[in-house]
DNA sequence: AGTCGATCGTTGACGGTGTCAACGAGATCG
DNA sequence: CGATCTCGTTGACACCGTCAACGATCGACT
């Protein structure tokens, strides 16, 4: 019967690889030396209100470490500061600089690019609604997070 | 306006990898030593007609060095074989051995278990909705590949 | 005040993954 | 036969995710 649960890692797999290849391509092309995780990290940065290490790795449900390496990348790069924070000296500020806004303007540009040629046939409304699904499945699991899986 | 296509590979990127995360949780929590990408690669080889190396990188859109490691491991852990050929020595045929289909059932249960989980309160067709949009979306890129991207 | 526990950024280490380049063995076609 | 291609394999490298520690700082509590 619902094959379509197995085969779903697969196409979900796939789909997230070939997106990223088509990303690194494209900013290769462009001579724009981000990696993904970096444009993932510099995106927080510049969507969140008041960023830190802490606030953008939750934000990308991802791990501190990693985003403290991405931010010193972006940080040679010039493409974001850090400010220290007089109100918790733990966590400075983290912005992003008008070189970064423009490296980031670019970045959008391409991935809306590559956006349109994959959503091919498909209208507005389906990826609206994938995206939709997706985030519902993203939210789902981790409802469950430590939750039993002895199903 | 279509901001969605912006949010659509943040979307993609945490989908996947609670995905993953769930299943690596779910396999260590049943003792199933096995990877991520070994359990595509034992898929491949079960599902395919004539598995060689070559024809499950093909299907997982991978390279064909990834696949040999991944089957080097299936075979130590006795999950695949690998019978000379014939017909074409270079490329010695795969099997998946009795073992191996023990082992491929008990995480099929799993990410059965695990697609339940997350489908939360979609429906079946929601989530073959889903799929079907993936795989388009992934053919499209690979329509594309080498194409113009100077849009 | 001083202490304890928690949080934060940072760093190190490790394994999984994807990608590219090379090689040797074998096929295929001339 | 020789030239060229495919295939599996191996090595090397970068990226990514995860975990564990650390030192600094904060907050709460006594």
């Amino acid at each position: 019967m619902s094959d379509t649960r197995l085969i779903f890692g697969e196409s979900l797999h796939r789909l997230l690889h070939a997106y990223q290849r088509t990303m690194r391509e494209s900013f290769r092309a462009h001579d724009i030396d981000l990696t993904v995780a970096q444009v993932r990290v510099l995106k927080g940065v510049a969507a969140a209100d008041a960023p830190t290490v802490q606030s953008v790795a939750a934000r990308m449900d991802s791990d501190r470490g990693q985003v403290t390496r991405a931010v010193a990348q972006l940080r040679e790069q010039g493409l974001v500061i850090q400010r220290d924070n007089t109100a918790d000296r733990r966590r400075p500020l983290l912005a992003i600089t008008p070189s970064g806004q423009d490296r980031l303007a670019r970045v959008i540009d391409i991935q809306a690019a590559a956006g349109k040629r994959m959503a091919g046939g498909l209208t507005d409304t389906d990826v609206a609604r994938f995206v939709a699904i997706a985030d519902q499945m993203t939210d789902a699991l981790h409802l469950g997070d430590g939750a039993a899986l002895d199903g």
